[in-house]
DNA sequence: ATGCAGATGCGAATGCAATTGCAATAACGG
DNA sequence: CCGTTATTGCAATTGCATTCGCATCTGCAT
């Protein structure tokens, strides 16, 4: 039977706060103010539990380990900004049109990921 | 002094001929049937080398190990095609507008990657 | 043809993210 | 409040991509 821990319920709060997709090591250090014994390996036994129950998914970014975000964040078309002095990823709202028009002859288009690069607004300041 | 081996020859013409950025593990796939005794390692090692001087550069992909294309190619701004069949990826030419309408209020844009995720021309068949 | 670095092949080793084994801990139904 | 058993902390372990050590080989200047 499952069970409502002190981690796992600090964890689910670290996300709804963040507003923004997180890595273990970033949920770790949001927790640890709070709840200084929480372990890495916890972090990531939550993670694959809440992806397998489907209450985040994984966000993949080019040359990076994984972000995770809350679903019916990610159940909303969406890309992602990443910043490169604070490495933080964002979401960004909407989306582009013209995608098919660069793709090849032949070519079967079933998705597509933007990422957008630059500096957030605390780090452009 | 740097020397003009068959290992280093051969897979610098794989990359002319493939004409799509490849990975470690596909270059020695293409240059194996001349050349049944080349590692890995040597791959790994060419690689490098040919960051190091310019005459490739890294692709970064978003939960997959990087593939390499040439320079010259890189240079020209553009994206890339994933086939989810055979795992190729393809070049793609052109870019698209309006991602600076994604922007949230007070971020900067540096650089984008756009990635088109469908089957390729021959997995379409 | 020769010699000497640079380059290679091979297996072992590294770095890093992620996972696991296990004893200790704690959630929760009764 | 208790007992069961899911969950945790911790350290050790895995898995995978990439790199390294070193003896051997081979371009290439002479």
């Amino acid at each position: 039977m499952k069970r409502r821990t002190v981690q796992r319920v600090t964890i689910e709060r670290v996300f709804t706060e963040a507003r923004r997709p997180l890595g273990p090591q970033e949920i770790l250090d949001a927790a640890r103010p709070e709840l200084p014994a929480l372990n890495l390996a916890t972090v990531y036994r939550t993670l694959r539990r809440m992806v397998e129950e489907g209450a985040i998914t994984a966000v993949e970014l080019p040359g990076a380990p994984a972000r995770y975000e809350l679903a019916h964040v990610a159940e909303e078309h969406h890309h992602h900004f990443r910043c490169t002095a604070c490495d933080a990823v964002f979401d960004l709202e909407g989306c582009v049109d013209g995608l098919k028009r660069l793709l090849p002859a032949g070519f079967q288009l079933t998705g597509h990921d933007i990422l957008l690069i630059g500096l957030c607004d605390e780090c452009a300041e």
